[in-house]
DNA sequence: GGGTGATATGACTTCGGGGTAAGTTACCAC
DNA sequence: GTGGTAACTTACCCCGAAGTCATATCACCC
């Protein structure tokens, strides 16, 4: 009869599993935002979240609150680990196109255990409640900035300070940025050291190969 | 009493306004074209549409069928002169960053009247059933070819023939082409000529003045 | 002026998704 | 053992959106 820890060989309707609240929480949040990132959020479905991740519906009501409730814990985990390696990156000192590299480094090395965080911060079915848009301008304020230095320095090289063509060459390049992240995460079977190699010669095939180094090389 | 061509005073509950199908259809199609690209296909409602066309659900049904009907019509007209666009501006003979400049020069004046098309072409809420996926293939095989031509050629000038170099940098060429379109769409005030002299001071910041001229200047 | 077909609509059904109330099982402290 | 609590589930409510049916009004033709 059923008495130890394991669970019993025959169905039981409910009661415990051993699972305690932290772990279960954790592997609703990494399952949630595989379903979110394919899905998009508003399109997801919570039913379908628990049935992945082997519990029922009123559990995850029960430690989230609500689906916007679990979108800010996936939110959470995975604007903090951005925003950490971006500045990490952010203290290595690089300037001009070497900085967009190691970011984009950082960036592939954090995201391939969990690639759905990207999805996720971009999606465009987010509704943007002052919660979810402070966690989400956390790390999107960041790729603009590190786009808008990037620009404003080429653009005055080029002659062109016109404060409107920053501002377009800027959201421009924050795609570029987005472009190579995405067909990375197409690309899984790519390990983010070979796939900084080949946005490195991206770049210097658009840039030229003189401006592409890294400091120090 | 109501006898004219012209509503009565009072409310009437059903019966003609005397629109003709095919005028009421290409009303429908342009505010449907309009809320599917603000909210996205599959966050869109019906009731809405017919809401803000001033009629009721059930027209719409009568003449579309569908939801994904009535999407396959607005995708049919947008998709249509999109196309017709880029053949003609295929037909002018340009290459290279020239060739992309005057398409979105034709890109711009073309949407000028119907933003909603390329939001819409490009809506990531798509369910890609096979008459859907027919019509926007025609005008993403032709953006597709398009950046696979210039990026060909630059990746070949820069020594670098690596098939999955250039499929990576198709897709972020193809991006950069959405992100000028789209910048564009979210700044209502740009004229197509302004825009499409902007672009050209942006690549010629990336690629040098010399590499961006039109053919004949 | 009376039938016919086109243009329309109110009221309905169905279904899936978010969210909840109430109960069930297991473990732990005493 | 027994009471409390944490970990769970079944069965339900409510609402909004897709889609349908029966009906109403109008224009036109004779």
């Amino acid at each position: 009869m059923p008495s130890s820890t394991a669970s019993a060989g025959s169905a039981r309707r409910s009661g415990t599993k051993g699972v305690a609240r932290a772990d279960r929480e954790e592997q609703i949040v990494e399952v949630a935002g595989q379903v979110f990132a394919e899905r998009g959020f508003a399109l997801a479905s919570v039913s379908e979240i628990a049935e992945r991740a082997g519990i029922s519906k009123p559990l995850i009501y029960n430690y989230f609150g609500s689906k916007e409730g679990l979108l800010v814990a996936c939110l959470r985990r995975g604007g903090q680990v951005l925003a950490e390696e971006m500045e990490r990156t952010a203290a290595l000192g690089e300037v001009g196109i070497a900085r967009a590299l190691v970011t984009l480094d950082g960036v592939f090395r954090v995201l391939e255990p969990q690639p759905w965080i990207w999805r996720l911060l971009n999606d465009p079915t987010l509704a943007r409640t002052s919660e979810v848009a402070a966690i989400i301008d956390v790390y999107q304020d960041r790729v603009a900035a590190l786009a808008r230095d990037g620009v404003g320095e080429l653009m005055h090289l080029a002659g062109d300070d016109d404060p409107v063509d920053i501002d377009a060459m800027t959201h421009v390049w924050s795609n570029v940025f987005d472009s190579l992240v995405t067909w990375w995460v197409d690309h899984p079977d790519e390990t983010p050291a070979s796939m900084t190699a080949r946005s490195s010669r991206l770049f210097a095939a658009v840039f030229g190969a003189d401006r592409v180094g890294l400091r120090g090389r």
